[in-house]
DNA sequence: ATTCGTTTTTATGTATACATATTGATTTGT
DNA sequence: ACAAATCAATATGTATACATAAAAACGAAT
């Protein structure tokens, strides 16, 4: 035991990437013996991952207590959502206060060094942020919001018109307030970026909900 | 099985309390064949039960991977505060925005009936603005922040001097702010009210860090 | 044909036996 | 006497068998 990889620390890390990536897509059904026989073991280790997924709502109990990809309802999403902004934004606002100096030389560069790779800038520039605030508890809190709300963000990149390009400008207008050390400027226009990066999610699924 | 309590359910609850009533001090052990025989339970039910309370920050692993109830630095513990603190003020500014008119005149009655229980009246008060938060994944969060703390609360009501009367002057100033839909004035309100309130913790610890 | 009751199926919950790793003690060699 | 290696003790990790509840399937009665 306390194996460098652990059954269930395995199938807990594959379980949750195929949720993440779709390939296991909301309501669909885990059943113990079904996933312990795929990925042959017994149901003791499947059983702690899944209490795992469940835990981080990444799964649910269905009728007969079996397992299902969570499914959320529109007004969960909207919840999850607006609850990673007001948390982006509370690490922007500590992140404007607590930044050394090196650390904001090293957001203005993530800015700077854009190469064109949008996704990977805007992960960097969020980290630095995260990282930035310098607790401990709302950095794990942030990871686990970001986790969950993967599976429901794929779509965000049929954005409409120029958003990676506001979104830039929203970047950029961030990364202003935090070198003025102004806390609440920035979780502001931390909150406004976060509600519009997500606008498009949001009208795919009003959208889905009235079909 | 899917008994109305599950064994698991009950060793959680149990040992969840204990934890939080001070019972079990941090650093204490808990190993799964001990608490199992004094349940007089399988090793099962009670090992769901302390990976839960793992995956709630309540208890972490010690050395041979054994459980312990949790040992929080002072950093930690700052972390987690200052955490409980921006949730609340989150809280507060979504419910200056969203309470109904019965949700403002009952949270106008909570303070306006104070009949000395400051406890009381403060849980109420607090509940009532997660409510009207509207944002079940707020709730959902600020409940387990609050569940996280509590082990370290307890000495919280040796405060120094009038901080009963402290906060609730802080309380109506909140509630000012809230009635007057002004969210930013009612989360920053709160931000000082949740740093007030556990200064006495924070002193607490580091007197204790100290020696 | 529909509805109520029974049966069967199938999922998770629990108990128990065994595997394995880590810690600490013991022993042996220099 | 000290150090390194080995062995024993004890914890969690895993496998498997059985218990049990809940939903679906089936059948009989009205």
């Amino acid at each position: 035991m306390a194996n460098s990889e652990r059954s269930a620390d395995h199938v807990h890390a594959a379980l949750s990437e195929r949720i993440v990536a779709g390939t296991l897509r909301p309501g669909d059904a885990l059943t113990e013996s079904g996933i312990a026989e795929e990925f042959g073991m017994s149901r003791t280790p499947v059983r702690e991952a899944l209490h795992r997924l469940d835990s981080e709502g990444l799964v649910e109990r269905g009728p007969r207590r079996a397992f299902v990809v969570r499914r959320m309802s529109v007004a969960d999403l909207r919840d999850l959502f607006e609850t990673l902004g007001e948390i982006e934004a509370i690490c922007a606002r500590l992140a404007a206060h607590r930044m050394t100096e090196i650390e904001r030389d090293a957001l203005t560069r993530i800015l700077a060094d854009d190469n064109g790779h949008y996704a990977t800038v805007n992960a960097r520039f969020h980290d630095a942020l995260r990282r930035g605030a310098q607790n401990r508890t709302i950095a794990a809190l942030l990871d686990d919001l970001n986790r969950r709300s993967l599976p429901w963000r794929e779509a965000s990149f049929r954005g409409s018109g120029d958003r990676i390009g506001q979104s830039r400008d929203e970047h950029r207008a961030i990364l202003q307030a935090v070198l003025a050390r102004d806390g609440d400027c920035a979780a502001t226009l931390m909150r406004a970026h976060m509600a519009s990066s997500l606008s498009a999610i949001s009208e795919m699924l009003l959208a889905e909900a009235h079909a």
